[in-house]
DNA sequence: AAGACTATCTTTAGGAG
DNA sequence: CCTCCTAAAGATAGTCT
């Protein structure tokens, strides 16, 4: 009913909402428009997506074709990782240091793959002896456990240099920082931020107003097949 | 040029396009329109938000604010927790590099300390069974088995995770930073850091571009699936 | 807070260079 | 592969129910 005198869209500069219950519905539509722009792009041209929303309350938004996990998944293990190189940094201290931490992260690496072997051998060993009856062998799972408490120690190790690493390069940059940002430690890290008790999706972000966002385009990398939908209700 | 006859905008069908320099034309300037939604969306609400695309070629596109890693943890996690103050470098790239490390420093603290605890019950566990001579009972490794193989997951992951962070860190500072709307600019992940491109990993394609996707709300947390052997070694 | 409406702004298919 | 153009299709801010 009414009068013909509704207004219609009016330009929205591109900067943060600050009423709170405009943010909010803005912040409903472009996320449905999102989501469906995403599944359209799918649909047209047989891509494979993934979308991730945290809203300013961190209630959680996704969409993945064919699902979230599974784009998140060939991402993660796509984008290929390289040792640090000391020699962009030769002669510096942050080359030994570089230098240490590449160590680490290949012994780390060593420490796996020899744990995947060993998993993978473990189980048809123990499938072999329980085959022949012999189930009763079991000094097999102490060895396993050795394994173990060596890899957790390296861990902790890795921690421990990974930790002074970002430390080192945080003070060499600080002029640009600023500020004195609590240093990175490896014991006092339970000092949580933060402040509220929610039980799970907590982020911290407040003050951020920041929303640069970082995008990157990388060559390609062929797929592999994983099919699966889970479905899910809606909230 | 000659006439002005310019055909203005056709209704297309959501349907797969089939012709293939159509859909290039079309996946290209879709793709774009998600990821400046995107940026869009962060910026006006103030919203953490990643988007991950795979051309049908399997090219990978993606947007992340603060950036991909810290959204895609967080989703997987389902809680994130701050150790550091963001407020202390909110806004700069830093700051969300040291958060999404953080954030894996965290969860291998975690890890350790579960398999610590697992150790020793283990090692008790059995250290009872045994004393008891009921030498027999020996489902427990296979358990043991099971979680060491997660164990090699989440290693793989955060070995990674750290890599990244890390020569972001020491890359950063030439990087000119563009302010402004955030230009889809291709940042060459690739770019070799240890010498060489290697070959990484594979998939099928199978261009199966199914239809729907899946969309998913939530305000707990996510399942943390991922199981999947992926196959090689990248690195 | 959820829909409906509408005027307007934004995206993008198709085509040309 | 781009960029530019046009005009139609689509998204949506503001408003009212």
């Amino acid at each position: 009913m009414a009068a013909s005198n509704r207004q219609g869209r009016k330009k929205l500069e591109i900067k943060k909402i600050e009423d709170e219950s405009r943010l909010g519905v803005s912040f409903t539509k472009r996320r449905a428009g999102i989501m469906k722009k995403a599944s359209e792009l799918c649909t047209l041209c047989g891509a494979k997506a993934a979308v991730i929303i945290f809203s300013p309350k961190n209630k959680v938004y996704s969409f993945g074709n064919p699902n979230v996990e599974s784009v998140v998944n060939d991402y993660l293990s796509g984008n290929p990782v390289r040792f640090l190189d000391p020699r962009s940094a030769a002669g510096t201290q942050q080359a030994a240091n570089l230098q240490a931490l590449n160590e680490e992260l290949q012994r780390l690496e060593d420490l796996v793959e020899a744990h995947q072997r060993q998993a993978e051998v473990l189980d048809e060993a123990r499938q072999k002896r329980v085959d022949k009856g012999m189930w009763w062998d079991q000094p097999i799972d102490s060895l396993n456990l050795r394994q173990l408490e060596e890899l957790s120690d390296k861990m902790q190790l890795l921690k421990v240099n990974v930790c002074r690493e970002i430390n080192k390069q945080r003070t060499e940059g600080a002029a640009a920082v600023a500020d004195d940002i609590p240093t990175f430690a490896v014991a006092p890290m339970n000092t949580v931020y933060g402040g509220d008790n929610l039980p799970i999706n907590v982020a911290g972000t407040s003050g951020g107003g920041g929303a640069e966002g970082e995008i990157r385009d990388v060559p390609s990398l062929p797929d592999r097949n994983h099919s699966g939908a889970s479905g899910s209700g809606l909230n």
